[in-house]
RNA sequence: GGUCCCAUCGUCUAGCGGUUAGGACGUCAGAUUCUCAUUCUGAAAACACGGGUUCGAUUCCCGUUGGGACUGCCA
């Protein structure tokens, strides 16, 4: 039983994607359950549409979490009662207590303690309502202030704790002795540390797949499952994705703020093959399957096993060019129907123009794209996404074609071509034209194809040249190459 | 500052005491091709540093350096 457990910003990490897909893959090759839990305990974060972004995301790559329990996706916004009787079990045990400082108060604190240089935080002394008395307590509430409840942390910093973390093994930790926040005030909702708690307990969380912002709290949340007497699920911190940065030079995550593909939605609107980006992240958490897939032992990412124990633990940086070859080598192995289909996908939702230009001539597209196709070792690998793919190509729509004006034409050649040009030649006579013009005019065969390449496509490199005479049309062809003469 | 994590080619990594340190992306060179893309050949390219332990360390331990995370009534 592993789950996905993002807060709804209406943003969706690569990072995240990544951690879903491990704990997707987990689930599925143990023949486990994989849930969606949406942690929206911070009120003010909220964000319109933000699950349906999550949802949708998961969807469109594939990582489908079981649906068919009542509770898909958890809100935890909506289990409020059960954090509540836990905390009020704590704090009929004395594990937990009502606290009623204010932010004022506590940043005063944190000033001192700073000044001091002490560790800030809530803790021993500086825990002020650590042991207040009931009267007390009804003295604060009687005044009408609203307690946090707080963890009564038994946790002494001179003994350390041992975690075991499945990638990293045993780590050792000064123990926590923080009187962290269980409840907040504001809201009545609870913090992330008292809600995975809670919420991995009862959703009987085999595995959690986290990133490893959360290690520095591990040691807390593992005191925590002792302290209740529950049994610690197993943790998986996974490292982060990251880049250089171009203004420091220095490695960093991935920022939502600063780099467009840290937002999974970039990928998709870019027209990127989720296939080709699940694959990738797939191979940095197991990073054999790269080699199983070409030696042909799995199909896809899902065949492969991924081991927990091998997930890479240094960071990994965003590689774009080698996303761009499983792209490359992912768009290859489609058949061309699927192609099309693919790419009109794409235009649909994503760029109305090219959908129109699509929706007036589908087979044309299709016969574009089946150019240099049939030949299973030798399928061209210039397309890397949807959208490229339709850029790669427009040259064969006029409203797109650019004419070449730099290219100087032998126009010789040219008028020569037109003269002997037959749609309906095949391949072989239609090259013995050219190599006869080539010959007569005192030219090489290349100059011949390329002045007619140059005219046809405004381009220097395209694939066969034949075929896209053919896809063109007669019309087309003559069309253009009298445009380059012209000219 | 404190706590913790990490450290093999430019990048992602394999390696788990003895290897010519392997693969992939990228790069470069050559062959094929009407150009390009393919495809095929080949090449350059790494164990951060210093101490230990050991007959022997990339591998184990310690330290240094470097990078990262955390240090909120955010997750």
């Amino acid at each position: 039983m592993t789950r996905f457990a993002p807060s709804p910003t209406g943003y969706m990490h690569i990072g995240g994607l990544y951690q879903a897909l491990v704990d997707c893959k987990l689930a599925q090759q143990t023949g486990g359950v994989f849930m969606l839990r949406i942690e929206d305990t911070d009120t003010k974060r909220e964000v319109a549409d933000a699950v349906k972004i999550i949802e949708d995301s998961m969807h469109r790559f594939g990582l489908q979490y079981n649906k068919d329990e009542k509770y898909a996706p958890y809100y935890q916004s909506k289990r409020k009662d059960i954090y509540h009787s836990v905390a009020a079990d704590l704090l009929a045990r004395g594990l937990a207590y009502p606290c009623f400082l204010t932010a004022e108060d506590m940043e005063k604190i944190r000033e001192n303690q700073k000044a001091a240089g002490f560790a800030t935080g809530i803790y021993g002394e500086f825990a002020r309502d650590r042991n207040l008395t009931e009267e007390e307590i009804i003295a604060h509430l009687d005044n009408g202030e609203v307690p946090t409840i707080r963890l009564y942390s038994m946790g002494n910093p001179e003994n350390r704790i041992f975690c075991k973390d499945a990638v990293r093994g045993s780590i050792g930790f000064p123990e926590n002795n923080e009187d962290i926040v269980l409840i907040k005030s504001n809201d009545g909702l609870p913090t992330y540390h008292f809600a995975h708690l809670c919420d991995d307990h009862f959703m009987r969380t085999t595995h959690v797949v986290r990133g490893e912002e959360w290690l520095p709290s591990f040691p807390l949340h593992v005191q925590l499952f002792r302290m209740m007497g529950w049994q610690t699920p197993m943790y998986i911190h996974t490292s982060t994705i990251d880049k250089i940065d171009s203004e420091t030079g220095k490695q960093r995550k991935l920022s939502k703020r600063h780099d467009p593909e840290a937002n999974v939605a970039f990928f998709l609107a870019d027209g990127w093959p989720t296939e080709a980006v699940l694959e990738y992240l797939g191979n940095i958490a197991a990073s054999g399957y790269e080699e199983a897939k070409m030696k042909g032992q799995v199909k896809s990412i899902w065949e492969y096993e991924m081991r927990p124990k091998k997930i890479s633990m240094s960071g990994a940086l965003f590689d774009m060019k080698k996303l761009e070859w499983w792209a490359k080598e992912f768009i290859a192995s489609l058949p061309v129907d699927e192609l099309v289909k693919r790419v009109r996908d794409w235009a649909d939702e994503y760029d109305a123009v090219w959908a129109a230009r699509i929706a007036d001539k589908p087979e044309y597209l299709k016969n574009i794209l089946a150019i240099e196709r049939d030949n299973p070792k030798r399928i061209r690998k210039d397309f890397i996404t949807w959208k490229q793919t339709l850029q790669e190509v427009a040259y064969f729509w006029d409203d797109l074609f650019v004419p070449n004006t730099e290219y100087v034409y032998n126009k010789d050649v040219l008028s020569a071509f037109l003269e002997t040009f037959n749609v309906s030649d095949d391949k072989d006579t239609w090259w013995n034209k050219i190599v006869a013009i080539a010959t007569e005019k005192g030219v090489k065969n290349g100059d011949v194809a390329m002045n007619l390449r140059v005219a046809l496509t405004g381009r220097t490199n395209t694939p066969d040249l034949y075929s896209i005479m053919h896809v063109m049309g007669e019309e087309k062809v003559i069309e253009r190459i009298k445009g380059a003469i012209n000219g």
